[in-house]
RNA sequence: GGGCGCUUAACUCAGCGGUAGAGUGCCACCUUCACACGGUGGAAGUCGCAGGUUCGAAUCCUGCAGCGCCCA
């Protein structure tokens, strides 16, 4: 019998033994419904799917508090929907992270005296293949090992064959379609990294420097130095060597008189207009900007607004180039200093004045971004931006927080194109051919032999990469089959695109998950990959033909239905945590100190949408400790379950049904505790409905230990007296009296506890599937518990009486319970009590007198006319209580207390009269509002003479 | 500079028009045969400040203060 849990709770191996069982029985694979199956439309397929991706983590990556929420979350809801009959499909994967994976293995390189450069292309690509074969997976081993419910036999890569394919499809379309263009433009680059990276890669900090005031002499009409100066600000000294004018406001009365002057550059002795420009602010600096066009997007902007050049001066490391004259080959800050000296020593450095500006760092390595001047690849984002913008709008796409939405729109209504390619080896190289002899470019799907344009057989590929995003941004059709379909021919045959009506290859997939329902992830990548997600999915899911043949709506392209944003976690402290602070909790270290399911619950009790997550170690111990009392209750249930069996009642747990019940005469414990669970099986589905994990969590929690442990148990125990030495110690008579009463007993015990943890399944799977498994004592209907119905309430069942009269004799439990501490009584005495109360107070309480005498220690229940003078007494609406007893009254104690309750109930009286007596109250406010004052005002005021009743009642000192 | 959000018990947070709630922590008592990762009882809040709307405001509006985030 597998019956024999320990005493304590210890989640180790039995987390380790279920998420090792969970990945070796696939129990999580999920499959398009076969061909002409009852749900083969394609809006029943939409209904019966529930699909969610994974955000691919970084294949760099190791498991960090953010990702823990973050599959939290989609694992609850999952395990949720599969429970509640949805096809359901988690899709795990992992991104090739461009730079970063490109870094770390470049980090190896140094350390064995070697560099990429020394390997060439190729080697290094299949080194970074080994690196990921070797390292790749730690990511998703730690997520398989939390017991995410995803299908592994999907797991993705972006850089699979599959989905460089869906890559290389897309960027031809998107060239074919006139959206991708190569440009010089100013971008972010990064010296270290060597390549451009995006505006959203680029972190602002705060930084304390300097302004430089420096002054270009004014050129007269002679061609000779006026004598005159025009001074400019700047942060960045060292670009002046590639400036080519100056701007100042047409409208800046001190500068008027040098409209169409023109100026020497210091240093660089080139000659330079002052021009005109609005852009420029007036009371910035000296109101007169120096104009680099090649190093500042700005001036770039006013660069083509005048027709002026670019002059770069600088190369990719941020040396200074051999446009800069003497200073070519220093690193741009040894630049700077050297061109701060020798401005000074020419005296045309007026002013350097402190100045804290914000300073642009590369997100991955943290080196100061230089923006500069090269030729890229764009996407032209305006068509898939409006596509993406009317998702929204229309509703196709709906945010969570709401609030999202806002910030969403707001970017992508000032969208700036795309820059995708990177200068980098690790990712999907640019399918685009460099012509030497005609310097066309040919973009194909199938590598190329020749030039397009001219024949030449002088091509080279390009060497740049696409963004990262790229590809992630693509996930949600290419992990379905876009774009072959897993047809046989090339995937670059030039079938691409198919026309409407052509619907080649294999669609289950696409038909069945596709849109997905939902993506949850952190605001941090709204912009890099949910708005692109939108935009691509958007754009090339349209021309995927639904099922029937017809064409896609928008609402049918976009990639998800729902968009569930979730918060940061943050230290206890609220700190944001951080590898320099030192303040990051590792989740692998919390899991093993208190085990998944604590953190897991920790997490959806705190995860209310739209608040930050302080996570706080002592919560998480507290659910240690909600986990432990389940595992006794389920030791408790297991010892009389046993003990039942051995005077011969069974209860067998698969004959339960899917909702536990109780008859209209069961005993009043068991209709209450069955219609609590309806009522929380009701809470918690809508809760989850509405991604309140947090209500949901804590109403499960309530619901256990507050109803079902604190009460029902209690209750219950009076029913289930099993002899303690076996069927031999009792008379067969006794037996059958209560053989039945057992029976009934054991089974609405086994019966809700077993829906319960069917309740909690999803937000704490291991120790539930622990437990259930040995309730089923090895002989389980199903592979797991994840697999089986998740509750929902039943209208019937909800059973409004038992509750409230429940809550009578709670009530009076709980009085009398603090009676006796009031007095003194010892834990164990028993006595007897005084009740004055109404009839039917009186007859709830007699037909349930022995619940009443187990949980308030009553050895005689005595109703009464009057309580006896003297005695300690406590009085509610309902009823006054007194406890029989030679007490040792704190008189002093009990004068406060009362003291303090006259004080709480003057004051509720006294506004309750004031509301009263207000007419535009009783002529406005509901009925009900003004019953229920009126109720409740006559209950405080005898409460309040009672209690000063009472306190006139007490001994003087 | 533009936008968004937050301020409720010691801590972390729910509540968002009808006389303040939870978990943890704290205090007291209890080694009661599921559980001391436990039981029972208890103390604890002018709901940031100032106005306004309303019969009635923690809840709606305006202003102020403090904190935080995003975008330039």
């Amino acid at each position: 019998m597998p019956h024999d849990l320990p005493k304590a709770y210890d989640p180790t191996d039995l987390e380790d033994h279920w998420a090792e069982y969970w990945v070796r029985e696939n129990l999580f694979a999920q499959y398009a419904p076969p061909a002409g199956a009852e749900t083969s439309s394609a809006a029943a397929q939409q209904d019966d799917a529930f699909t969610i991706l994974l955000p691919p983590p970084n294949v760099t990556g190791r498991l960090h508090m953010g990702h823990m929420l973050n599959q939290a979350e989609m694992d609850i809801l999952t395990r949720w929907r599969r429970m509640s009959g949805r096809r359901a499909l988690w899709l795990p994967g992992t991104d090739h992270a461009g730079i970063a994976t490109q870094m770390m293995v470049e980090r190896q390189l140094t350390a064995e005296g070697s560099s990429r450069q020394q390997l060439g292309r190729e080697a290094f690509v299949e080194r970074v293949w080994e690196w990921k074969r070797h390292y790749g997976g730690a990511i998703l081993d730690q997520m398989k090992r939390l017991g995410a419910s995803v299908d592994w036999q999907r797991e993705y890569f972006t850089m699979d064959e599959n989905l460089s394919i869906a890559v290389r499809e897309a960027f031809v379309r998107l060239h074919e379609q006139g959206l991708i263009y190569r440009g010089a433009y100013i971008v972010n680059w990064c010296p270290r990294c060597q390549t451009a990276i995006s505006d959203l890669e680029v972190v602002y900090d705060e930084h304390k420097g300097h302004l430089w005031e420096i002054r270009y002499p004014v050129i007269g009409e002679d061609g000779k130095d006026t004598g005159e100066f025009l001074t400019v600000a700047t942060t960045r000294p060292e670009t002046m060597l590639g400036d080519v004018a100056v701007a100042v406001h047409p409208q800046d009365e001190r500068y008027l008189h040098l409209h169409g002057k023109k100026l020497r550059l210091p240093l660089v002795n080139r000659e330079i207009p002052v021009i005109l420009d609005e852009w420029v602010s007036l009371d910035f600096g000296t109101g007169a900007v120096k104009v680099t066009p090649a190093h500042d997007p700005n001036d770039f902007a006013m660069g083509q607004r005048h027709h002026l050049p670019s002059i770069n001066v600088m190369d990719d490391q941020g040396h200074i180039n051999a446009e800069g004259g003497v200073y070519a080959g220093l690193d741009r800050y040894v630049a700077r200093k050297r061109i701060v000296a020798d401005l000074e020593a020419q005296e045309l450095l007026a002013a350097i004045k402190d100045y804290t500006n914000n300073v642009g760092h590369c997100d991955r390595c943290k080196t100061v971004v230089e923006p500069r001047l090269s030729t890229q690849w764009f996407v032209k984002i305006q068509p898939l931006a409006d596509k993406a913008i009317e998702a929204v709008k229309s509703g196709a796409i709906r945010f969570t927080p709401e609030q999202y939405e806002k910030t969403y729109s707001n970017w992508m209504e000032n969208i700036h194109d795309w820059c995708i390619s990177r200068q980098l080896w690790w990712g999907h190289r640019i399918p685009a051919w460099h012509c030497s002899a005609c310097h066309k470019i040919t973009v194909a799907r199938v590598d190329p032999t020749a030039c397009a344009h001219c024949g030449s057989e002088q091509i080279t590929q390009e060497t740049d990469v696409l963004d990262t995003w790229f590809s992630s941004g693509l996930l949600p059709v290419s992990v379905f089959g876009w774009p072959s379909f897993g047809a046989k021919e090339s995937p670059g045959a030039p079938s691409f695109p198919r026309s409407s009506a052509e619907r080649v290859g294999d669609y289950a997939d696409f038909d069945a998950f596709y849109p997905t329902s939902l993506l949850v992830t952190g605001f941090d990548i709204l912009f890099f990959w949910v708005a692109r997600m939108i935009m691509l999915g958007c754009w090339f899911a349209a021309d995927v033909p639904m099922p029937d043949g017809s064409k896609r709506s928008l609402a049918d392209s976009v990639p998800f239905k729902e968009v569930y944003i979730h918060a940061l976690v943050r230290d206890a402290n609220r700190e944001k945590m951080s590898k320099t602070k030192g303040n990051v909790i590792d989740p692998i270290e919390i899991v093993k100190q208190f085990g998944t399911d604590a953190v897991r619950f920790t997490l959806a009790s705190m995860a209310s949408p739209g608040t930050d997550i302080a996570f706080n170690v002592a919560r998480t111990e507290g659910y240690r400790a909600f986990a432990n009392k389940i595992w006794n209750a389920a030791r408790f249930l297991f010892m009389n379950v046993d003990r039942a069996a051995e005077i011969g009642i069974t209860v067998d747990p698969a004959s339960l049904g899917k909702m536990p019940s109780a008859a209209a005469d069961a005993p009043l414990e068991a209709r209450w505790i069955v219609a609590e669970f309806h009522a929380t099986a009701a809470k918690v589905n809508q809760s989850l409905e509405s991604y309140r994990y947090d209500d949901a969590a804590n109403t499960i929690y309530q619901f256990f230990w507050g109803s079902f442990c604190d009460w029902y148990l209690e209750i219950v125990k009076l029913r289930l007296d099993f002899p303690m030495d076996g069927p031999a110690g009792e008379s067969p008579a006794d037996q059958t009296s209560k053989h039945e009463s057992r029976r009934a007993a054991l089974t609405t015990l086994v019966s809700v506890f077993e829906a319960f943890l069917r309740l909690l399944s999803p937000f704490m799977p291991f120790i539930t599937e622990e437990i259930w498994h040995a309730l089923y004592d090895g002989n389980p209907p199903a592979k797991s518990i994840a697999l089986t119905t998740y509750p929902q309430a039943g209208e019937a069942a909800l059973d409004p009486a038992a509750i409230a009269i429940m809550a009578d004799l709670q009530s009076f439990i709980v009085e009398v319970r603090g009676l006796r501490k009031e007095i003194g009584v010892e834990e164990k005495a028993v006595t007897p009590v005084e009740v004055l109360t109404a009839s039917s107070m009186r007859g709830v309480i007699e037909a349930n007198s022995a619940m009443v005498e187990k949980l308030a220690r009553v050895s005689e229940l005595r109703f009464v006319e009057q309580i006896t003078a003297g005695l300690a007494k406590h009085s509610t609406p309902s009823f006054d209580v007194a406890v029989v007893y030679e007490r040792t009254i704190d008189v002093p104690a009990e004068r406060d207390r009362l003291t303090k309750d006259i004080a709480k109930f003057e004051k509720g009286l006294a506004a309750a009269e004031r509301q009263l007596g207000n007419e535009g109250f009783l002529a406005k406010a509901p009925a009900h509002v003004v019953e229920g004052l009126k109720k409740q005002e006559a209950e405080t005021r005898s409460l309040l003479e009672k209690a000063q009743a009472a306190l006139a009642a007490l001994p003087k000192e």
